[in-house]
RNA sequence: GAAGCCGGCCGGACAGCCGCUGUGGCCUUUGGCCAUGGAGGAAAGUCCGGGCUCCACAGGGCAGGGUGCCAGGUAACGCCUGGGAGGCGUGAGCCUACGGAAAGUGCCGCAGAAAAUAUACCGCCUAAGCGCUACGGCGCCGGUAAGGGUGAAAUGGUGCGGUAAGAGCGCACCGCGCCGCUGGCAACAGCGGUGGCAGGGUAAACCCCACCCGGAGCAAGACCAAAUAGGGGAACAUUGGCGUGGCCCGCGUCGUUCCCGGGUAGGUCGCUCGAGGUGCACGGUGACGUGUAUCCCAGAUGAAUGGCUGUCCACGACAGAACCCGGCUUACAGGCCGGCUUCAACU
């Protein structure tokens, strides 16, 4: 998965890392450690806002397996912050993934 | 009212929409719908104790670790309660690693004469004995530990007697040791007698004494399904290896160990009804116990318990269960309740 990433969003505290699949539907993981969210409140905190952000986007990312990692300073960023962030990965992400499969 | 002590409790609230997950029911069913439950006082640190599970366990010896005033509570504890002793505080209260130093060994910097079979630096004395004498004394041989000085600590303290000067040398009081009596389950306390004092500190130094302790942990462990190959090389081999988990004797067992190469970790149970919570009654100073009524209160496993919006306020701290309990310790915005103490003022 780390190897064979094929599109790859990324900021200051979070990355995104995508891989097709043979489903049709998106599959979430997640990698928050507590050493880069702080302690295990943060950590829960980031993996819930993550989840609950792909819910909301996961119709829009096609048949691909992802996973989110947290950066060392994650556990300092607000909801609204991650929210915002993962937004625009998702974009970027779907975006490549709508032009490979045209390009099949 | 101010300052403080002790004990207990809370840890944003409400609404709407969208989600995750346990349980129950329904739908003739592989996903939906309905109902309902869903992190903490510390879930934390993993420092103790116990349950549970597997392994070991004839027995003996030696190590090792822990605890350390007494009594009680408890499944157990290094915890808690009550009491004693010592210390701190005006007080409510708080603190204590609080057995043994005449069993032995070790250590005690600097200063100081001397830091432990004691000893004598500055001093004090010159009664007895010897020598000299200018008859004032001086020296020798000695006596002494009162005073000074050093130190955290110097062989009990204060006073009187005593003396050449002194000294528990004698006496009184205090302290200490021993014996007895009284009270108390005991630690211990009080009283009386007796001994002239036994000869420093350190045991979170070794140690001695008393008591306690088998090992590993839910990835424990059990079951189901699937799958694979007892391949190659090297070393040792009964004075050996393994079981074995501190070591030895003992007991059981017979190939064992290492390297190279290859393979696996899917599901179910364990898994939450428990030394359980709450109310009442009774026993107990209390920790706690007994009886009774009532309640069911997270159970995930790429790991749920949430997201967004709005309103309000004192604008929200520390922080996330992972087999389960009992403690301890540490972190914590702010707030509430009860009891008590001291000071000030009023009546």
């Amino acid at each position: 998965m780390f190897r064979d990433c094929e599109v790859k969003a990324s900021d200051r505290f979070i990355t995104v890392l995508a891989v097709s699949n043979q489903l049709h539907h998106p599959c979430l993981g997640t990698a928050v450690s507590v050493k880069n969210a702080g302690n295990a409140v943060q950590r829960n905190r980031i993996k819930r806002v993550i989840r609950e952000s792909f819910r909301l986007n996961q119709d829009n990312l096609g048949s691909l397996d992802l996973v989110v990692l947290g950066r060392p300073g994650i556990g300092s960023r607000s909801n609204r912050q991650i929210f915002s962030a993962l937004d625009t990965h998702w974009r970027k992400i779907a975006a490549h993934a709508h032009t490979d499969t045209h390009t099949d």
